[in-house]
RNA sequence: GCCCAGAUAGCUCAGUUGGUAGAGCAGGGGACUGACAAUCCCCGUGUCGCUGGUUCGAUUCCGGCUCUGGGCACCA
């Protein structure tokens, strides 16, 4: 027998640790099935389950279980991440405070370090994933910095670089002085911040007194000046191109040069040009020969050794260089300035553009493919909105720069001959130089970017570069659930990583959730501590209500606001389904054995069991389309409804006579179709709802051992009965209108009234004839009489009109005849609105003309139906006025 | 500046081939001796942001506009 209430807390952990001893999440090669691949991002093991995680892997949840149920030899391959920067920032801040210093222990006493902390904390969040009942092959796990994985690394980097498509190189990059790292594009967040706009004066080299006048939001970059640059097209600066100009506070001279970069409209015209500390004076230094002149250190201070600015931070020295400049006279106005400083994402301190050697991907020709894939649909995003995005970023790529000043991470196999200088790449580490055989050999002390890894994801994790039987099978994978937040770090980069490696896309589909908010709509966030834990959630309501919650009434891509209380109705569900199924489970034990399990045949069945078994039909069919669409939200909507409308609240009330009354005949079919029903049901919802579905699943159903295992409902022929459905719709409108009656007449159920169906067509009196008991359960009604005619029916008679049938309650003392008379009116104005909608169509000669014929006929048909309840409604109208 | 999305019932949101607008929550009224008060029943005339257009017909398709959010780029 099922407990009173359901209790997650008691049975969740019970069920899931059985499906891990059963082994159902693991998957192997089984060339007779086809397999269904969803590769899980790996979450940085750094971290701790969030909202944004609960929502991505509760979606891959629901389509593996929806999969594997469907026969798929389904494997959802899990791991972490090693995140570089996070978890070295991580370590760093953990060893401060035992006042440890990473330079003390060293690269090896460091890593060290950073191994504990994996040890300790990675498998943390994998721990969180379970609870909430993810279905991954945890055999599989992978990490980006295990042994298979980070020789994908290294083959990968090999073969890059032997490409061409790998190189050192001198460029301008992002530096976080904080991190003291170079960091890519696409890691930094440009942050509105209101500023100042210099304008100061250069003088002019021999001519006393003159001045070019420049505007900058950054004057401490002026130490590093090499030429101030004009538009060519520009008549005012004519003159002056070719022309020295000494740098104030430094004294050295540099030119001015004419570069079409400059904008004639902004500013001053002209423009200081500080090649190594800005990527677009970088470019025209480029073009036009110019020094570069870096005058900071990593840590952001000024490098301008015998300066009185060297050693001090970068705001530091502006606040005296602006002072020094006004105290020269050479600060001609200040102005306020709201412009975009680039920021690093992950510590939020302000990016310098630096000039460094670095490593770096050339992008040109391995996107290409990838635009291609998208082009031409081998690759579908889900929605499609985000090929927008997708191409806006791969039209404008550029060289990634793949080399981070940390040291937890994969260490560029480069190494540098200390004898000769030559540089040798090589996955192993070489023991003499090939040009001079020296053997003082050292490795690039840089170490990968955390993205290069993941790049290779979908396929390191199935055993590349080895050829596995796994890689063959499984990939490419089928689907790649993620936010689209990480579209360009990683989306992107696996897609051209699969193309370039693999030579096949690396997933069909990827289907993008938007992030999950607070209930004003507000991202959520540790510093603003609006933040809801879902293990919190998974604690009160349980793990299924958490992911209902998550799934229901959202569209891909959008963010969705997260209520304590939409939870609460999510486990109003859980506890619906639970009690449905007690009453059912009860029903059946106290039926006996004989009668739970009677042999049952179609003709056995009635009138309402082909109903609901047809309705279920029709929810299987529908359902499993929007699945296989991935719209997860309207399909659980749709189980939700018919679980609750349907089955709870119609035809569990409906069958309650038969299996009351102990001669019923047909209880049997009744208890059959009670539990058919139920079973169906419960499969279309354990994708969504796992825990519940199997424990009540197992009770009821002593057959198979488990939900998860068994097989995906598919629409069934035999029931289809649609004759009996519209039937019972009829009845259930009835009903409607009968309760609809009483509340409005206040005829509490205490008053139990007749009720008398007139029609005068035969076979919807056969309908109601059939169905009679239905008023008397669900309508309250004492007795039922089926007629022809009205005959016998008085005028203290209230009445509800439904399509082919008039339904009276005789109420005599208790009927307010004005009230009937209002709620008549009301429904004659709504038919009249109704008629004036469909004859304005059927009398439109364009709309007869051109309108698909299906739609007239449609039309037609309610026309007839409408004139007939409006018929009715005036004959009732004209004999309560008279 | 460029791109994208949203604008629908008091609130939060669904609405996929254009054909009378839905849910949850909140609210009002009613019902407790047989699964369930975490329940059941009844109650919604919403200019589907504004404005043109296409169409017999537009919340749905196209153009313009307004407001809100997001992404990208960035002018020193």
């Amino acid at each position: 027998m099922m407990e009173k209430t359901y209790n997650p807390q008691s049975i969740e952990g019970k069920i899931y640790d059985r499906w891990l001893e059963k082994k159902y999440f693991h998957a192997e090669v089984d060339r007779s099935r086809k397999p269904f691949t969803i590769v899980m991002p790996p979450p940085n093991i750094t971290g701790q389950l969030h909202m944004g995680h609960a929502l991505d892997n509760t979606m891959q949840d629901i389509l593996i279980r929806f999969k594997r149920m469907q026969g798929y030899n389904a494997l959802w391959q899990p791991g972490t991440d090693h995140a570089a920067i996070a978890t070295e920032v991580k370590v760093i801040d953990s060893l401060k405070a035992k006042g440890i210093d990473k330079e003390d222990l060293g690269r090896d006493g460091f890593l060290e370090k950073c191994w504990e902390w994996r040890a300790e904390y990675g498998s943390r969040i994998i721990n969180q994933l379970k609870k909430l009942g993810s279905s991954a092959d945890w055999d599989r796990e992978r990490f980006t910095m295990d042994e298979g994985c980070s020789n994908a690394v290294l083959e990968v980097f090999i073969k890059l670089y032997e490409k061409g498509w790998i190189y050192k190189g001198s460029r301008i990059i992002n530096w976080c002085p904080l991190c003291q790292t170079s960091i890519s594009d696409a890691e930094v967040e440009y942050v509105e911040q209101e500023g100042h706009f210099w304008h100061i004066n250069y003088p002019i080299v021999g001519e006393e007194g003159r001045y070019v006048q420049i505007a900058t939001t950054r004057p401490e970059t002026l130490l590093g000046d090499t030429a101030v640059a004009v538009n060519p097209e520009d008549e005012r600066y004519q003159n002056l191109v070719g022309k020295m100009l000494v740098l104030p506070l430094t004294g050295r001279e540099i030119p001015v040069i004419a570069d079409d970069y400059v904008d004639k409209e902004f500013g001053t015209g002209c423009v200081k040009i500080t090649p190594a500390h800005d990527p677009n004076d970088f470019m025209v230094g480029q073009r036009h020969h110019l020094p570069e002149i870096n005058i900071m250190h990593d840590d952001a201070t000024i490098d301008l050794p015998g300066s009185k600015y060297d050693g001090m931070d970068r705001y530091e020295a502006r606040d005296a260089i602006v002072k020094d400049l006004e105290d020269l006279g050479l600060l001609v106005k200040v102005e306020k300035h709201v412009h975009n400083v680039g920021t690093h994402d992950r510590c939020k301190t302000t990016v310098e553009p630096l000039v460094k050697q670095q490593w770096f991907v050339k992008m040109d020709e391995m996107i290409k493919p990838a635009v291609e894939g998208v082009k031409d649909g081998s690759i579908q995003l889900l929605p499609k909105r985000m090929e927008k995005t997708y191409f806006n970023w791969t039209d404008n790529i550029r060289d990634w720069c793949i080399s981070r000043q940390l040291w937890w991470g994969h260490r560029i196999p480069a190494y540098y001959c200390q004898d000769c200088g030559e540089m040798i790449v090589s996955k192993e580490a070489p023991c003499k130089c090939p040009k001079c055989g020296g053997t003082n050999l050292k490795q690039d002390e840089d170490t990968l970017d955390t993205w290069f890894s993941s790049a290779l994801w979908p396929f390191s994790t199935l055993g590349w570069p080895e050829k596995t039987e796994d890689l063959d099978y499984f990939y490419p994978n089928d689907v790649l659930v993620t936010g689209y937040d990480i579209i360009f770090f990683w989306v992107i980069r696996m897609i051209f990583s699969g193309y370039e490696q693999m030579g096949k896309e690396p997933f069909k589909t990827v289907l993008f959730h938007g992030l999950v908010r607070d209930s004003q709509g507000r991202k959520m966030s540790k510093s603003l501590g609006n933040g809801i834990d879902p293990l919190e959630v998974i604690d009160k309501y349980g793990a299924d209500a958490l992911r209902l919650t998550l799934i229901t009434g959202n569209a891909p891509g959008n963010d969705m606001r997260f209520y304590w209380e939409r939870v609460e109705a999510s486990r109003n569900f859980a506890n619906k389904i639970w009690n449905a199924s007690r009453f059912i489970l009860m029903n059946l034990e106290q039926a006996g054995e004989d009668l739970a399990n009677a042999d049952v045949k179609l003709s056995d069945l009635q009138q309402a069991d082909k109903w609901i078994l047809s309705k279920c039909n029709d929810v299987i069919r529908e359902v499993t389309d929007n699945m296989e669409s991935f719209e997860l939200g309207i399909a659980v909507q749709k189980v939700y409804d018919f679980i609750w409308d349907e089955f709870c609240d119609w035809y569990i009330e409906m069958v309650k006579p038969r299996l009351y009354n102990e001669a019923d005949e047909t209880k049997a079919a009744a208890l059959w179709t009670l539990k058919h029903v139920l079973i169906q049901a419960l499969k279309l919802l354990h994708p969504y709802m796992p825990f519940i579905t199997e424990e009540i699943f197992t009770t009821i159903q002593s057959e198979e051992e488990s939900i998860m295992i068994s097989d995906w409902p598919t629409y069934n022929e035999v029931y289809a009965f649609a004759d009996d459905e519209t039937a019972v719709e009829l009845v259930k409108e009835a009903v409607k209108g009968i309760r609809n009656v009483r509340v409005t007449m206040n005829v509490a159920p205490s008053h139990k009234a007749s009720v008398v169906v007139v029609s005068a067509d035969e076979k919807v009196r056969k309908i109601f004839e059939d169905n009679t008991t239905f008023f008397k359960t669900l309508g309250s009604a004492s007795e039922v009489t089926v007629q022809a005619d009205a005959a016998g029916i008085g005028e203290d008679a209230a009445q509800t009109v439904i399509n082919g049938a008039v339904i009276y309650l005789p109420l005599a003392d208790l009927i307010d005849i004005e009230k009937e008379i209002e709620r008549l009116e009301k429904e004659q104005k709504r038919l009249t609105g109704e008629l004036a909608r469909v004859n304005g169509m059927l009398n439109n000669e364009r709309f007869m003309s051109k309108a698909p014929e299906a739609k007239i006929a449609e039309e037609k048909a309610k026309l007839a139906k409408y004139e007939n309840m409006m018929a009715q409604v005036v004959e009732s109208l004209a004999k309560l006025k008279k």
